[in-house]
Parts: C-alpha cells; sequence; structure tokens
RNA sequence: GGGCGAAUAGCUCAGCGGGAGAGCACCUGCCUUACAAGCAGGGGGCCGCAGGUUCAAAACCUGCUUCGCCCA
C-alpha cells in the first residue's frame, strides 16, 4: 500500500476506492473451500436487474458484510455469495415503459427481439447493481456470482419443475386465479395487495319471477351482475326460508337464476341476500361448485365485458359500472346507495386493481411442501431472529393454498412443457423430439413463464452448482444465516424452506435474520411515487461508505424499522473523523522530529506486565471488557449494541483518556532513561490498542479501519481484511487498576466541575488540595502529574488527613474522598451553599430509597446476599457523603 | 374479525428483573501542538394509562388508550 498524507479531516473518496481493489487484487473475499475449515456462508438476497439499490439493499447487505467478514476474521472459510434476480413481471414493466417511452410497443417487436432488449438492460442494471456493491464495500465472492436466469439456475429451475411435476407436485388445470389487466398475467395470492379503501354499496332489486315482488342484493361491483348465475341466502335466516329455490329475473339482461342457500351468507350482512358471480368471487366460485351452478365469464382478460354480458360487450369494467347503475335505476331497481369501505385488491407491481377470474393455469400443490418446512422451523433447524416472526412464518405456511406459478409474460424461465396438436401434454428437461403418443414432431412449448419466486426459492442451493454435486455445494450447504427483510417472509423465505427440504433434504439456513424497513426521517416508507427515497450512493459520496454502514447498523434493531435522518449520518461521520485524527495522533507520534521512524517493541498481550503504569494496566482492562462485549453482541446478531461499544471505547476511553494522558510522556522530550521508557512503553501501547480497535472496528467500517491498520508498524498479516479477531484474555483484566482509575477519573471530573462554577479558563492552573482514604491518596499523589494535565490542579496536596484551607469550594465524591479548590476572597459563599445544599437535598432522596430497600425485611432475606451487600455499601457512602456535606455547609456560614 | 409491533429526555432511539442511558438539539466556557466534524462543564424524564406478579418492575403478566404493520 502506498503511504497516504494523514489530513486532519478524513477524507472517505481518497480511500475507499482504492482499498477495495486493493482488496480485489488480493482476492480476500474468495472462498478457500477448505474442508479443514468450518464454513460459514450467506447467499446475496438477490436484487432485481430493474434497477438501482436502496437504502434498503444498503442496509441488508450491510448485515451481511458484517457477519461475513467477522467470521473471516475468525477463520471460518466464509463465502458471501452474491448474484441478482430477474424479476420477471417488475423487470418486462420498466423495459416496456422505456420501449413506449421511444414510440416502441414490446408487443409489435415480438417475443425474440423483446428479450433481446430485456438482456440489454439487465447488462446494464446488473453492472450498476455491482458497482454499487462495490462502493459500500461489501466483501462478496465475486468469483462465484450468480444469475436467476444463467444456464445453471435455468437447469435447476427445470429439473424442479420435471421432478415436481412427476411426483404429482405440479399440476395444470381451471382454477379462479388473480389477473392483472395491465400486466396480462395471472399473480399469485400474495402478489395482490390488499387496502382499504372508501366506496359505494349499491343495493339492487332482483324481481321474483313469480311476480310477488323482489329480493334485494348488495354490492360494492354492479357490474359483476351480469355474471350473475344465483342469489344466495342463509338456510336458517327467517325471513327467506320461503323463497328457498325460488327464482329470481337477473334484470338487464332477463336471465332466469336460482335462489339458494348455502351456510357461506352472513345474514346480518346487508339484507342477508348475496348476489352470486362465480366467475369473478373467489367465494362465489366455492357457493357455485356446491350448488353446481353455471360459472359465466363477464370480464375478460383486459377489464372489458364479455359477449356473455350482451348489450355491455366491450365496455370496459369501470364504465359498465356507470352504465349498469345508470340503467337499473331507470327501471327503479336501485333500492339505495350508501357509502362502504372495503378492501380493495392491486398488483403489487403497477397498482390496478386486479380481477378474479378463472383461467387454465399452472399450480405448485402446497401442503406435502410445507408439512416439512413446518416441521423444520418448529425443530428449530431453522431459527428466526427475532423470534416473534417464527409464528408469522408458521402462520402463513399452516393456511398455505396453492401456488399459482405460470405467468403469461415473456421475461423468465420458460415452462418446460410441450403440446402437441393430438393433445398430449409432455413435460420433460428439455425439448422433446417427437410427441410419444402420436410421433408428431411438431410440439409447441407451452408459451408462459414461471413465477419469479419459483427461481428464487431453488437459490441457496442452485447457486451452488445444484443438480450436479458440486465441492461447493458440499461445502457450503446448508448456508449459515439468511438476511432479509419481514416483507419477503412469504414471498422468499418460506418458499426457499420448503424447496430446500424437498431437494436437498436439509433446511436452506440455520438462522434468519430479520430486518426491519429503512423509512424516511418522517417514518414514511421510501418510494418512487413519494419521491422520498435517499440514494445510498449520494450518501456514500457526501460521507463515505463507512459513514453509511456505521449509521444504518447503530440505527437498527433487528426486526424494527429505522428512520434514516441526516444527524444520524452526521454522527457517523464525526466518529470517523474521530478515529481517524485518533490514529493520526498515534502515527505522528511514531516519528521523530525529522519525520524518522522511530522502532520501539510491540506489545505483548502473554507478556511480562510488570512495566506497565495504572493508566495502562486500565485501558487494557477496558479494552478487554469491550472485547467480550463485541463478542457476546455478535454471537446474539446484536450488531448495532456492538458497533455501539466499540464507538464508546474508541471515542470515552481510548481518545478522551488514554491519548490525554498519554501526552504527558510522548510530549516529554528529557533524555533519562525513565523517560525513554515511558515513551516506548506508551507508543507499545497505543499501537497495541489501535491494531485491536481496528480489527473490532473492521467489520462494520471496513475502509477506515484497513487504511489505518495499514499504517501501522510491526504488522504481521497482509490486509485487515484476512487479518485474525482479536482475543480476549485473563492476561488483560486489572479489575484493581480499573477502580483505581474510576475513582481517578471522578477526582478529575470533581475538579473541572468546581473550576467552571467560577468559570476558571482552561490553562489557568489552581492549586487543589484532596482529602482521601490511605489507597486513593497514594494512587492520586502517584497520578499528580495526570491531575495538572488533565484538571489543572497544581499545586497538588493529597493526603488522608488533608485540611480543607480557610476559603475553598468543595465537591464531595465516592469513598469520602472531599475535593477542595481553594480561592482567596473569590468563593461566593451564597452560591456555594446553594450549591451543596442542593447535593444534600438530593442526596437525601436516595438515601431515603436505600433506607427503604434495608428497612424492608423481605428484602434482606429474600435477595441475593450480593444485592443487599451493595446496597449497604451504597448506605454507608451516602451517609458519609452526607455528612461531609453538613459539615461543610456548616463550616460556611 | 385474528395476529404482531411501537409508546423512555425537545427530536431520533438503545436498554428489557436489582441505583434512568446515547446521539442530536439546548445552556456555559474554551481556536489546550490528533480532531471546532472538536474539548470541558451543565440543565432536562410520574420510562403511554390502570391493575397484578415479585423482597425488587421502564423491563414480566392482564386490561385499556394512541399509532403502525401483517393476515382474513
Amino acid at each position: 500500500m502506498s503511504e497516504t498524507t494523514l489530513s486532519p479531516a478524513y477524507d472517505p473518496a481518497a480511500v475507499e476506492e482504492k482499498l477495495y481493489q486493493f482488496w480485489l487484487d488480493g482476492e480476500y473475499f474468495k472462498a478457500a473451500r477448505n474442508t479443514q475449515l468450518s464454513p460459514y456462508t450467506i447467499v446475496i438476497p438477490p436484487p432485481n436487474v430493474t434497477g438501482s439499490l436502496h437504502m434498503g439493499h444498503a442496509l441488508n447487505n450491510t448485515i451481511q458484510d458484517i457477519l461475513i467478514r467477522w467470521k473471516r476474521m475468525q477463520g471460518f472459510d466464509t463465502l458471501w455469495l452474491p448474484g441478482c434476480d430477474h424479476a420477471g413481471i417488475a423487470t418486462q414493466n420498466v423495459v416496456e415503459k422505456h420501449l413506449a417511452e421511444e414510440g416502441v410497443n414490446s408487443k409489435d417487436l415480438g417475443r425474440e427481439a423483446f428479450l433481446n432488449k430485456v438482456w440489454e438492460w439487465k447488462d446494464t442494471y446488473h453492472a450498476r447493481i455491482t458497482k454499487q456493491l462495490y462502493r459500500l464495500g461489501m466483501s462478496c465472492d465475486w468469483s462465484r456470482e450468480r444469475f436467476t436466469m444463467d444456464e445453471g439456475c435455468s437447469r435447476a429451475v427445470r429439473k424442479v419443475f420435471v421432478d415436481l411435476y412427476r411426483r404429482g407436485l405440479i399440476y395444470r388445470g381451471d382454477y379462479m386465479i388473480n389477473w392483472c389487466p395491465r400486466c396480462h398475467t395471472a399473480l399469485s395470492d400474495i402478489e395482490v395487495e390488499h387496502e382499504e379503501e372508501s366506496s359505494t354499496i349499491t343495493h339492487i332489486r332482483y324481481p321474483l319471477i313469480d311476480g310477488n315482488g323482489f329480493i334485494t342484493v348488495a354490492t360494492t361491483r354492479p357490474e359483476t351482475m351480469l355474471g350473475d348465475t344465483a342469489v344466495a341466502v342463509h338456510p336458517e335466516d327467517r325471513r327467506y326460508k320461503k323463497l328457498h329455490n325460488k327464482k329470481v329475473t337477473l334484470p338487464l339482461l332477463d336471465r332466469e337464476i336460482p335462489i339458494v342457500a348455502d351456510d357461506y351468507v352472513d345474514p346480518e350482512f346487508g339484507s342477508g341476500a348475496v348476489k352470486v358471480t362465480p366467475g369473478h368471487d373467489p367465494n362465489d366460485f366455492a357457493i357455485s361448485q356446491r350448488h353446481s351452478l353455471e360459472v359465466i365469464k363477464a370480464i375478460d382478460e383486459d377489464a372489458k365485458m364479455t359477449e356473455a354480458t350482451g348489450p355491455y360487450q366491450g365496455m370496459d369494467r369501470y364504465d359498465c359500472r356507470k352504465q349498469v347503475i345508470a340503467d337499473l335505476k331507470a327501471l327503479g331497481l336501485i333500492e339505495k346507495m350508501e357509502d362502504h369501505e372495503h378492501s380493495l385488491g392491486r398488483c403489487q407491481r403497477c397498482s390496478t386493481v386486479v380481477e378474479p377470474l378463472i383461467s387454465r393455469q399452472w399450480f405448485v400443490k402446497m401442503k406435502p411442501l410445507a408439512e416439512p418446512a413446518l416441521e423444520a422451523v418448529s425443530d428449530e433447524l431453522t431459527v428466526f431472529v427475532p423470534s416473534r416472526f417464527t409464528k408469522i412464518y408458521q402462520n402463513w405456511v399452516e393456511n398455505i393454498r396453492d401456488w399459482c406459478i405460470s405467468r403469461q409474460i415473456w421475461w423468465g424461465h420458460r415452462i418446460p412443457a410441450w403440446y402437441c396438436a393430438c393433445g398430449e401434454l409432455i413435460v420433460d428437461y428439455s425439448q422433446p423430439e417427437s410427441c410419444p403418443a402420436c410421433g408428431s414432431g411438431k410440439l409447441e412449448q407451452d408459451p408462459d413463464v414461471l413465477d419469479t419466486w419459483f427461481s428464487s426459492a431453488l437459490w441457496p442451493f442452485s447457486t451452488l452448482g445444484w443438480p450436479e454435486k458440486t465441492p461447493d455445494l458440499e461445502h457450503f450447504y446448508p448456508t449459515s444465516v439468511l438476511v432479509t427483510a419481514y416483507d419477503i417472509i412469504y414471498f422468499w423465505v418460506a418458499r426457499m424452506m420448503f424447496m430446500g427440504l424437498a431437494f436437498m433434504q436439509e433446511v436452506p439456513f440455520h438462522t434468519v435474520y430479520i430486518t426491519g424497513l429503512v423509512r424516511d426521517a418522517e417514518g414514511r416508507k421510501m418510494s418512487k411515487s413519494l419521491g422520498n427515497g435517499i440514494d445510498p450512493l449520494e450518501v456514500i459520496e457526501n460521507y463515505g461508505a463507512d459513514t453509511l454502514r456505521f449509521t444504518l447498523v447503530t440505527g437498527q434493531a433487528p426486526g424494527n424499522d429505522q428512520r434514516f435522518r441526516q444527524e444520524s449520518v452526521e454522527a457517523g461521520r464525526n466518529f470517523a473523523n474521530k478515529i481517524w485524527n485518533a490514529s493520526r495522533f498515534v502515527l505522528m507520534n511514531l516519528k521523530d522530529e525529522n519525520q524518522k521512524e522511530i522502532s520501539f517493541p510491540a506489545f505483548d498481550p502473554k507478556g511480562d506486565k510488570s512495566g506497565l503504569n495504572r493508566a495502562d494496566r486500565w485501558i487494557l482492562h477496558r479494552y478487554n471488557d469491550t472485547l467480550k462485549g463485541v463478542n457476546s453482541s455478535l454471537e446474539s446478531y446484536e450488531l448495532g449494541e456492538a458497533a455501539r461499544l466499540v464507538y464508546e471505547f474508541l471515542w470515552n476511553d481510548y481518545c478522551d483518556w488514554y491519548l490525554e494522558m498519554s501526552k504527558q510522556f510522548l510530549y516529554n522530550k528529557e533524555k533519562s532513561e525513565i523517560a525513554e521508557q515511558d515513551r516506548q512503553r506508551t507508543r507499545s501501547l497505543l499501537v497495541f490498542l489501535l491494531d485491536g480497535v481496528m480489527r473490532m472496528l473492521h467489520p462494520f467500517m471496513p475502509f477506515i479501519s484497513e487504511e489505518i491498520w495499514q499504517q501501522l508498524p510491526n504488522r504481521k498479516e497482509q490486509a485487515l481484511v484476512v487479518s485474525s479477531w482479536p482475543t480476549v484474555s485473563d492476561q488483560l483484566a486489572f479489575p484493581e487498576e480499573a477502580y483505581d482509575m474510576g475513582q481517578f477519573q471522578e477526582v478529575v471530573r470533581a475538579i473541572r466541575n468546581l473550576r467552571s462554577q467560577v468559570q476558571l479558563v482552561p490553562g489557568n492552573r489552581t492549586a487543589v488540595t484532596i482529602r482521601a482514604g490511605n489507597r486513593t491518596a497514594a494512587c492520586l499523589d502517584q497520578e499528580r502529574h495526570h491531575l495538572a494535565k488533565l484538571a489543572f490542579a497544581e499545586p497538588l496536596t493529597v493526603d488522608p488527613d488533608a485540611v480543607k484551607p480557610e476559603q475553598a469550594l468543595t465537591a464531595i465524591i465516592s469513598e469520602g474522598v472531599e475535593v477542595y479548590l481553594p480561592l482567596e476572597g473569590v468563593v461566593d459563599v451564597e452560591a456555594e451553599t446553594s450549591r451543596l445544599e442542593k447535593e444534600v437535598e438530593q442526596l437525601l432522596a436516595e438515601i431515603k430509597r436505600t433506607e427503604g430497600k434495608l428497612n424492608n425485611e423481605e428484602f434482606i432475606r429474600k435477595a441475593p446476599p450480593e444485592v443487599v451487600g451493595k446496597e449497604r455499601a451504597r448506605r454507608e457512602e451516602q451517609e458519609s457523603r452526607l455528612s461531609k456535606l453538613r459539615q461543610r455547609l456548616g463550616e460556611l456560614k
């Protein structure tokens, strides 16, 4: 790596692209497929090639990269397999729209030419997505990149289709499906989004053929009456009992239709009688099956009225609705019209109102596939993080219905079924030579393609080479964790589960990490139509990828949505800058006046610690503790918490205290041996700690950590990305020094606080007297040079028997430590009195609580001894503080 | 109708059985040879409401209110 000059403000643009190239050149992301090592595998949720990555992708991939980089450093054989999804309907739609803008109609273009256009589109956007993942710093194994429509994945799709067909789990037939009149294709149930909308419910009178009046039905879709083949009432409904099996005349068409009795009808709703339109309502279709009713197709695939609707033929369904209402009004058959809220199904891809209609389609029989997928989750072979998503998954899989998989579009995997003029249907892996029934060579392949999710469902094993028994498949399947948002649990997670179990006899992943959605600052979902989306690339341009990653990961808790706010990004940017400058400080101090590298021994965490001072031991202790916390947070998938721990250690301990204290030694130009030893020891520790923190930071902020790490002396590994994860060690635990430093820090804060009471400017050193117990006094005495620097306390008197100077500000802190700031003639007695009185007041409130607990016999008896002990110590502490505070107050009067 | 989540400082959110936290914002003082994207100090909270469990509840249980999501 070339030397970079360390400018005072961190400039991510100067390092990020260069470092990504460095990682690629070193092939550090490439999985080793070393069977001696434990594998750790993630397959990327393949982004759609429709467009570019959004903030949700940035979050999702950041999480995966954190896990992968962490495991890679831990020595696992990590594979993060990247790739894209062809996204059938979505991509076909955007390309059609794009062509339309150029005045080209895709239907005129024809299938082949259109598909060529889509492939061009795919190439462009695929390249763009890859570039974006580079920019985000994603450590994917690009040598194993896949696409859902590449040769291997396509082979897997055909294999699964044919095998399921032969196992009787795929069938073709005429059933009611959801049809999008705009996309012109069938949809599965979950591709329809239901929305509450306000509309009108129209009450229509159907005259009885015997002339004895009317039966009134209510509907939100009056135009569907043209497809009615019955009226249904509840069997027990007294009002209509006498009308069972009578007939009514369907107005406008003069069709005679029966009145049937069916349990499905809710007698409480509306008039208690419902019109039955078997051709365009799933519930009505069910009624028609029970009563052998005729099924009429009243609306066609273009959402226009069919021949069966007589005079209305050819009208659009909404125009027809208006006309039907007008015509019924003219006949006096509208009883009333009321406002009504009802749920309306819209196409997930284009928002067009979906039309339920009967159509010949291909389906997957779900029950037999769903059962193992349920069992695997209840047996915890796959677990959800957070666990509440288990129930969401189970609920859906338990109530699963057959899956309509054929789509009447061009972009996708062509269904491997061929038809012969003789009526024979052939399902096979590849095009048959001739018809096995009649021998004809004239076979036509089914024009439809498969639901995109059919190929996505195979992703965890098709990408590893299945159906071949490849070494990759052998080593890396099942994958370790799947990271995805909660909105595709049904679409994708569940389907991968049952396909994995059906074809690999093993779950596709052991853990499913569910993320929330990234919303805008106001909490709205980011969307193209609202125009409130924030482009991750733009954030990277302005702040750098590390900042974006840090912002996203600290802003999220598993399964919860997060708001993306400018202020959070700035906080992340500030952190990056802090890291940069702390490192700059360390590196600057490894050179002499002539900018020559100073050589110094590397700190050995396993070696002799006798030369270390109190602050050294304390910071090692904090470092070790932080590492413990980071480890356990990562183990439990609390990535945001882990990142926060690194942040706190680096900023609050390393920078605010240790760096500041290190200046005592580094800036000391004395030539004595002791001064030299101090400088060398400090350098060793600063570098050891910076090295360790960069390791801990690397999964979260890979660029800045690598950049800094590359400039550290005494490195043994080639790159941080492939270096080892640090280890927790008892040899780095110094609880006593941690305690003493805590006391020291309290004293520093107390002095600073007193100084700010009287607005003493920094740098202006003043005398301080401290009275403390032997141990603390000795400790503070030893650290007097630090107190002079950090609290401007000079001259300093520390003594267990110190007496309060005549005129002084007082602070009473823990363990009875008293801090005095003598200020001849400056002490404002009134202000000092009220300050101390306020402290007494607060203390009394605390004492009341502690007393309350200790006076409670049950607390003493039932609470764990250590808790009781803690509470007793606290009371002693409080009492001692109280008496000292009162004493000072007395002296002031 | 069924299920789930959220409600904690002015804002955005962590914390999920033992003394209420962070970042931002706010107030005061500082250009202290790493960093003003910074340093030091400070103010600010019936942890949505009501019950219950417990020696002990912001946390666990029940009900309610408001907001959001999923399913039918």
